[in-house]
DNA sequence: ACTGATAAAGCGAGCGTTCGCTCGGAAACG
DNA sequence: CGTTTCCGAGCGAACGCTCGCTTTATCAGT
């Protein structure tokens, strides 16, 4: 099995201090293992999990480099070293492969976002910076998952496409609640933009979207987060940071 | 032929009051013709710009629907009522037709950005958004050509993707100059990040790939760019806009 | 500990279909 | 009548997917 960006992710807890854990590889496959159950004719879990991972990890790596459509289920035999045969044993047909990726996703989003800290709940400042650092780092954790979600959600089948934009408004809405509490609490300008929490989201994209950009550039991720939600205070009019990115 | 976004526009001036002219699509497909003279066989020009029109309209929509990929010749043949052997009188290959729209796309980007009025160009602040102001509308008059270059720019053949990376890296430096211009003359302030000239662009991008999310919402095009250029104005520390948005 | 039966997992040639693309001839034009 | 434009059946290749078979794992019974 070749080293990809995900294999090195055990259970670990992100830099943010609020003891949030991101998913592991592992993770996300047991959790796509057992949303698809049915759809999975292998019966002992270890085996199913570990193989699902080696099909899921090569379908990310493929995808990303020429597109899903673009991908044919001989190149993922090939890279995955599993026949075609055998991968069908694991999803019965290429849209169950897409639909099984889509739900790690959205599964781990929700996981992330939906429970803030009692501490940082209280706040909506510090709530609304918390979910900015969450998203990237998620993002960061979960890169060719988000990325493939991304690149490939226009070619969904409609079904899953309605599931995506949904997921997305979720995340705006996250950001709206939030953006909405700190202004009734005084934290945020009135005067903020209603369109606000629907700037946020691009600004998050663009973190994995662009990766290989920032990456060649040598922007670290705390930098790029800092410069974010330096960005989002400056627009709700709230309080600078401690310690501005710029300087 | 059916109505598409494009056909209505005409070689209209965009209502920013600087003059620039928007390209029409009778103005994009001659661009495209001219660049792609040897590679069409068709020989009286205006029956070759026509059809062309055809073509590339028919391409954009399809494409824009279930993806370049996915989009077959044979569906192609069928929305434009051009047959197969038609088509590949104004292109040899798939992969040209693709070629063909990508050189409209960053050929209209370059000829609306890169020469500012003189009015404008002489300060930093108006420079800036005029920048924001001209790229927004120029997406929403070229929409299905942006949100085609967009999502199909990872499924490119590599020298094409590579075109595409340059052509937003020299989006983004028309960005960087004029902030580091404005800086210098302490129009924004010295601690704007060095990071903000990239994450304008998501900015910009998302009014065209999430386009549909806007119109259903009734955000109009003036109150989207009046939002970013204020967000930007924030984060650069400049002064306010005498009409602040979120009012 | 070994064996043989039963089930689970793995395999890849082959099916029907559709793809990008070609080409010889018909149609339209000047 | 020569030239330009248009046409669509047909080519080889590659696609998603299937299915009969082999290999491997499991575990009584001796």
């Amino acid at each position: 099995m070749s080293p990809s960006p995900m294999t090195r992710a055990a259970t670990q807890t992100a830099a943010t201090g609020t003891g949030i854990a991101m998913p592991s590889l592992s993770d996300l496959c047991r959790s796509v293992l057992d949303s698809n159950r049915e759809k999975i004719a292998i019966q002992k879990p270890d085996v199913a999990l570990r193989k699902l991972e080696l099909i899921l990890t090569s379908a990310l790596e493929l995808s990303n480099g020429k597109g899903f459509q673009a991908m044919s289920l001989r190149d993922l035999s090939r890279a995955s070293g599993i026949s075609m045969g055998g991968l069908y044993q694991y999803f019965d047909s290429k849209t169950t492969l897409l639909k099984m990726i889509l739900s790690g996703v959205s599964g781990a989003v929700e996981g992330a976002l939906a429970d803030p800290p009692p501490e940082v709940e209280a706040d909506p400042r510090a709530h609304l910076l918390w979910l900015i650092d969450t998203h990237v780092r998620l993002t960061e954790q979960m890169l060719p998952w988000f990325t493939f979600s991304y690149m490939e959600a226009k070619n969904f089948p409609l079904a899953e496409r309605r599931a995506a934009i949904d997921s997305e408004a979720l995340t705006e809405s996250y950001f709206a609640n939030v953006i909405a509490r700190g202004i009734a609490s005084g934290a945020f300008a009135g005067s903020t933009s209603p369109l606000m929490p629907a700037l946020i989201k691009p600004l998050l994209q663009e973190w994995y979207v662009k990766r290989a950009k920032y990456r060649r550039r040598g922007v670290t991720i705390e930098t790029y987060i800092a410069t974010v939600q330096q960005m989002v205070l400056d627009a709700t009019g709230a309080k600078a940071l401690e310690t501005p990115p710029g300087g």
